[in-house]
DNA sequence: GTCTATACGAGGATAGAC
DNA sequence: GTCTATCCTCGTATAGAC
């Protein structure tokens, strides 16, 4: 480090001193502390010792641990409600716009593993103020429609709209909160290989259909 | 306070100092505060503010922050134990089996609505260590060989039964974790109101029997 | 832009009177 | 058993050199 004599351009530091890069690896750190304790437990030195980058650099960056914080919550955000908003369904019947619905749901989460934990902490810590803001809740105002749609057709059984949308995100999110406690079960797998998610995203689509459709 | 010239016998203070009394009220409120913000994020002053009493009866009573914590897991969990202990479920039919077990199970979450909150701060923040001692697992293993069971019979369809468990344990919990943002949705109802509960112990329970039933 | 060093406040835990 | 006062660690945030 104290003698680097190849280093005859100074023109580029890129590699050493890049804006970019670092705010990019302290978002990532800052996720996953986020993701594991919320808040208020996350530890700003935590995410710091992660990215390698001095502590002083996320004050730098984003003012402070609130401010960080809020930068995670729309970031983590944007894929899902971009991809909600791009998803179009009232042309297809109930049924077609439910499975659309939650493949996409399931494939959005599986990119990104974490957000569900990070909904979970501002929902109970922080009583879901960003969430309601975020209007992340067009998302479940979707899934209701859809439900609704399908009782009115005939198509899905006598259920609750609305108590049904919950349970059917809690179908499609529960495996992503709880992975901490699952992992446990005795069987060696990796809850979050390729396999298991393309599995888990199988099993809860066709859970959910069988329970909505009419007998 | 300074005059109670009525207090003739000092033969029993119960009143103002009960030791049963005091414990229950820190367990009370640590309870609560422990479900909002997990164990690192939790405040002592907080649970004191909540109780009246002064903090040091905390320590006095429970040695520090985390013995209080495992105090209120341990009560927290004893109920759902005993009664997943107490189940019985071998003579029933698939179908029974499962219906009984959810009853119990949503029974149970419906007397103590924190208890997801608390489970859940516990996998992700501490990677389910008291979950995995507790064998609080016992329950998740009896709901697998109920599906097991379904499968093999035939009553169920060909679902896997691992990944299934999660999914129907995530129907029923998740409404209870979700709270905070779930609130939010454009509905003036009390999501813990003895009407929605048991709705949501009925719509849970038809969602999942129709997703499991064969067709 | 990045680091090191440090100020400062919050919160966990204890001492000791009553 | 309960309270008040206090200690001291830990963690956020800033100052200032490079």
């Amino acid at each position: 480090m104290a003698s680097r004599a190849k280093a005859e351009k100074p023109l580029n530091t890129k590699q050493v001193r890049d804006a970019e890069a670092t705010q990019a690896v302290i978002l990532a750190a800052a996720e996953e502390e986020f993701a594991k304790h919320g808040l208020t437990a996350a530890r700003t030195e935590a995410i710091a010792a992660k990215t390698g980058v001095a502590k002083s650099m996320i004050y730098y960056y984003f003012k402070d641990k609130e401010g960080l914080y809020q930068a995670v919550l729309k970031r983590s955000h944007s894929d899902l409600l971009q991809t909600s908003q791009q998803l179009d369904l009232d042309h297809l019947s109930p049924e077609s716009a439910l499975e659309k619905f939650l493949t996409a749901l399931l494939d959005c989460v599986a990119r990104n593993p974490k957000l569900p934990m990070i909904m979970f902490h501002e929902a109970v810590q922080n009583q879901g103020q960003y969430y309601k803001r975020s209007s992340s809740l067009s998302i479940d105002k979707a899934l209701v429609e859809i439900l609704e749609r399908g009782v009115a057709t005939g198509a899905f059984r006598q259920l609750d709209p609305f108590q049904s949308a919950i349970n059917i995100m809690g179908t499609c999110l529960f495996y992503f909160i709880g992975i901490g406690n699952i992992q446990h079960y005795p069987q060696g797998k990796r809850l979050l290989s390729k396999a298991m998610l393309e599995q888990h995203s199988q099993e809860a689509i066709a859970l959910i259909l069988a329970g909505v459709r009419k007998a």
